[in-house]
DNA sequence: AAGACGGGGTT
DNA sequence: AACCCAGTCTT
């Protein structure tokens, strides 16, 4: 058997085998009666997100908006502040909006064919595959980081599996794997060997119920795999905050749907040349009776890095009116309404509650 | 096909 | 500081 090629049939045998015995079930979105809706929403928080991350998260998320019609009826305001940073929040903004679809569309209930699914906001191939798989026992495959990296050291897969030819053939080899029974059991023991034991570093290959016919183990290369691609120098960008003080009120301004942290609210932004004071007179209408600089702070995305120059800016008392009210709040930072606040916002306003209150400087 | 999209953890 | 993570959408 050691020479020979394991069939897919006892691939998954063994794979199902270690699952009972080794498996993750007691995940908080694996509960034995977790609806398709808890199946989706888990999914989705995992799309670039770790389990432990997710953890906190889902169970705030679930207990507020336990079902699909809670979530559909919600305000975006409301579910992006469940959301604040988890990150991707284009994510949150999809499942509000796929839910209002199952709504409309589906009864209220989670559709259950592949293409209904796939047609979901913010559902691909994957997590379709893992919806119907794991909710519904469908036969579908799945193809995330996990099971990336127990493919492409199986089977020795070269090539940066972002790469279209390679994602290609991992997706043939994940389809072929697949087994018509349990189907749902395979995809969520693939995920679970990928996290526990087929991990990124140091894996432990000891435990493993496939590596006696994993390629890569049997020719000492499984640290080659998956390739990584070659990453490029990533562009600095720098930006200043203005953090707008009316005693302990500060001005919130929402930014555009589409961007980095599309739909949250920020601070009012101008740009490193621009003179702030003039800014906010002209931009915001606001008379600034004091200001001064606080630390810089970098911030970094998977594309690029910012330095955040934050400013604090003490406002007139007189003259209180703030130029359209739409998009814009003076946000109590003693009494936080529920917004979606980006992470380095909530710091700063973390920061500013910590300050001395009143009439300093 | 390539780039955009967040934040946190690990080394 | 580099690298990565239970991907999807837009261009």
């Amino acid at each position: 058997m050691q020479d020979g090629v394991l069939s897919s049939k006892e691939f998954s045998r063994r794979l199902l085998q270690w699952h009972r015995c080794a498996g993750r079930k007691d995940l908080p979105w694996q509960r034995r009666n977790s609806s398709a809706y808890s199946v989706w929403v888990s999914e989705i928080m995992l799309q670039q997100t770790q389990v432990a991350t997710v953890i906190p998260y889902f169970k705030r998320f679930m207990a507020r908006f336990p079902d699909v019609l809670q979530l559909a009826d919600a305000d975006m305001d409301h579910v992006l502040h469940h959301w604040s940073g988890l990150g991707y929040y284009a994510r949150a903004r999809n499942l509000h909006r796929a839910a209002q679809i199952i709504r409309d569309d589906h009864g209220g209930l989670f559709p259950q064919l592949f293409e209904q699914v796939l047609s979901l906001p913010g559902v691909g191939r994957s997590t379709a595959g893992a919806v119907l798989s794991l909710a519904f026992g469908q036969r579908y495959p799945i193809l995330d980081g996990n099971v990336k990296r127990v493919l492409t050291r199986f089977f020795a897969v070269t090539g940066w599996p972002g790469e279209t030819s390679v994602q290609q053939r991992l997706w043939t080899i994940a389809d072929e794997l697949t087994p018509s029974r349990n189907a749902g059991l395979f995809n969520q023991a693939m995920m679970d060997l990928g996290a526990a034991v087929c991990t990124r570093r140091q894996p432990a290959c000891a435990n493993c119920p496939l590596s006696d016919h994993c390629r890569a183990h049997v020719e000492g290369s499984v640290a080659d795999y998956p390739e990584t691609r070659a990453r490029k120098r990533l562009p600095l960008k720098a930006v200043r905050m203005l953090l707008l003080r009316k005693r302990e009120m500060v001005l919130l301004e929402r930014r555009p749907p589409t961007g980095v942290w599309g739909g949250l609210w920020s601070f009012p932004e101008c740009g490193m040349n621009a003179d702030p004071v003039e800014h906010c007179a002209t931009r915001l209408g606001l008379k600034v009776a004091a200001l001064h600089n606080l630390p810089r702070r970098r911030h970094t995305f998977t594309h690029f890095n910012l330095d955040i120059h934050p400013l604090e800016l003490e406002i007139e008392n007189s003259a209180e009116s703030v130029m359209d009210g739409i998009g814009r709040v003076w946000y109590n930072t003693a009494k936080p309404d529920r917004l979606g606040l980006a992470a380095p916002v909530a710091r700063l306003i973390d920061e500013f509650r910590a300050l001395p209150k009143g009439d300093c400087e």
